[in-house]
DNA sequence: AGAAATATCTGACTATAGTCAGAATACTGT
DNA sequence: ACAGTATTCTGACTATAGTCAGATATTTCT
């Protein structure tokens, strides 16, 4: 079978397996739409603009559902504090006990299927829903250019700020190794962000010099981490220095940052030695880029 | 992850990636329903019992659904010469342009997905892909006791016939080995037959003795050998033997059917001498049941 | 301060999906 | 021959899902 059709038929034979989980909903008197949504909502509830985004519904639409769970007594919305605008839903406490029924028939859905199954097999399968999952979440990350002003750009560069704060022996103030916004724009730079389902799970900058390119404030959320996301940018950093004729990428590095160092190396950097004084690097890597002659 | 979560997990990522595949279809002016109803009935037809039943439709739903499909010209039914109750629907010419089409709008949905890969992961993603298929189907089969006179029945004992009829070198003549139906019906005996998604895929009969149980008319269908479903049979099968405290199950066998040795084999069968002057047998195998100490 | 953007809600609407009862017709087993 | 069963169709109905155009309140930008 080929590599196309196999996905067909698999589309088509896991269709009909979660169509008969889904049906399991059935007995509830609540819609397919709403049980979603209260496992969106989840024990510690959530800003109904997030709602919205990850599950794909119209703003009336989803305030119309929110309306049916709060006159069932399963959800209490409130405004934020921060944002009066932005209101945040909740389970009350009998929404947690339905959400709770309804995680049981979900395991019990999954386990009939397991059931069936010799335990052998059982883990040959999770195994391989485990790799299926890992490649198509994959497969639906996207990479985009952004402004590096925008929201979800603040949202990487903060993660990534306290998690190097954490992660470097001598803590990590930004104060000292400043990167100015306008650098990883266009004309100067680039600015990449990995969107999964809506949400930025990553980020990378790059800021053009005369004969190279510089590497900056790369980052992969942690709980996307072993998806590819890091190779993938470098592959668009690496195409967007070649539309600009640049013959090399360079990057400086931290040592703690080791999954950082042998990423870098098995996409093509070799050490170099140190082309710049940032005060938090250990290593420096470089790539020479092929199909550039120099600069143009 | 346990392999629950695992199992959940993987739906809800496969169910988003899946409704991705499906948006794909909005941009035609059809409904869903029509689209899956245009693929069920396919380039040669289908009878619209089979489509009810396949697709799980009302057969009020049917009906309006084809009615549209066939006032946009792409099908046409029409009766059945056997029995006139029965109506078949085929596609007309521009059903099957239509049908083309969206063959081809699947395939590059497919192919987006893999696409976003590298050649590698491509493959590991089919193959886990069939793995995880062949395990879905494999736990969706059921196995159930049959009246060895239904239609299920009969379309297993043809197939099965058909079958060695052609891999006998001998072929083969009904006549010369005659079973008669209340042998495999209680008290005297049982038939089961293996579903897959409403269709039969697989039969055995159990005739009981005084002692033991003789295995008899034990069949697979082609496309859904590999799926453990021979072996599952036979843990039925040992479980009634072992209801009715016999000591032991026993079969013959000729000599081509080298996958069905091979399965009693693994199954815990022995080769015994010949127990019965069986006209196209040239092995006898017997399994011994542990929990039995003889009949009550 | 004023303009533009954002978040939510409501009312009015459509499309899709599905159910159910009954009618017409044809077949099957005895 | 005839009672019982199976297949399909129609009309009448409901539920689910979703869309769209404002209205309102709030925040952000300039």
């Amino acid at each position: 079978m080929s590599n196309i059709s196999q996905v067909r038929s698999f589309n088509r034979t896991v269709t009909r397996q979660v169509g008969a989980l889904e049906a399991h909903f059935l007995d509830t008197p609540r819609s397919l739409a709403a049980c979603r949504l209260l496992f969106e909502i989840g024990p510690d509830g959530q800003d109904l603009v997030h709602l919205r985004a990850s599950l794909g519904l119209d703003s009336g639409y989803l305030s119309r559902l929110l309306r049916g769970l709060e006159k069932e007594g399963l959800v209490r919305t409130k405004g934020s504090s921060r944002d009066s605008r932005i209101r945040r839903a909740t389970l009350t406490s009998k929404g947690r006990v339905e959400l709770d029924r309804l995680n049981r028939k979900s395991d019990t859905a999954a386990e009939n299927l397991l059931n069936a199954l010799r335990p052998s097999q059982r883990t040959i399968l999770t195994e391989a829903m485990a790799t299926v999952e890992r490649l198509i979440i994959s497969a639906s990350v996207e990479i985009r250019v952004e402004p590096p002003a925008s929201p979800a750009a603040h949202y990487c560069l903060d993660s990534y700020f306290a998690e190097i704060g954490e992660r470097f022996e001598s803590g990590f103030n930004p104060g000292l190794s400043p990167t100015h916004a306008p650098d990883f724009q266009p004309p100067r730079g680039y600015f990449l962000i990995a969107w999964l389902y809506g949400d930025p799970v990553g980020c990378a900058g790059l800021r053009l010099g005369p004969t190279f390119a510089e590497i900056k404030r790369m980052w992969v959320a942690p709980q996307s981490r072993g998806l590819g996301i890091g190779r993938r940018l470098l592959d668009r950093l690496e195409d967007l220095a070649l539309q600009h004729r640049l013959s090399a990428m360079r990057l400086e590095t931290n040592r703690v940052l080791i999954e950082a160092q042998n990423l870098y190396r098995s996409q093509g950097f070799r050490e170099v030695p140190a082309f710049n004084d940032e005060p938090y690097a250990h290593f420096w890597f470089e790539k020479r880029l092929k199909s550039s002659k120099g600069k143009l």
